[in-house]
DNA sequence: GTTGAGCGTT
């Protein structure tokens, strides 16, 4: 199984090969693409990455707020695409407290 | 050659 991983605040020259490369030296990559808008095809500034839900978190933890280009990196899990339009600001809520 | 909140195409 693998999770997708929402990349946020990438620098405009960030491509799909370096989110690979990036997350690839921490675990093993099935997928990375970053978004890149289909009406004028520039980058918008976001990807996503595939990774196993073992080193989903791991990537996560080891890429979220490190510094790419200069600039604070934002990691978290994907959103389905079903339903992901307008709906952020939640995290990964699976946990409870008893 | 520009921009910066935000969740993606076959």
């Amino acid at each position: 199984m693998a999770k997708t991983l929402y990349f946020g605040n990438l620098p405009w020259a960030a491509t799909s090969d370096d989110l690979h490369n990036a997350v690839s030296q921490y675990c093993e990559v099935i997928s990375a693409r970053i978004v890149t808008d289909r009406e004028t095809g520039r980058s918008r500034g976001f990807g996503f990455v595939e990774v196993p839900d073992e080193a989903a978190q791991l990537v996560i933890e080891a890429l979220n707020g490190a510094e790419w280009a200069g600039r604070p990196l934002t990691v978290n899990e994907a959103r389905p695409r079903d339903g992901g339009r307008g709906n952020i600001g939640l995290p990964t809520p699976k946990k409870v407290q008893p």
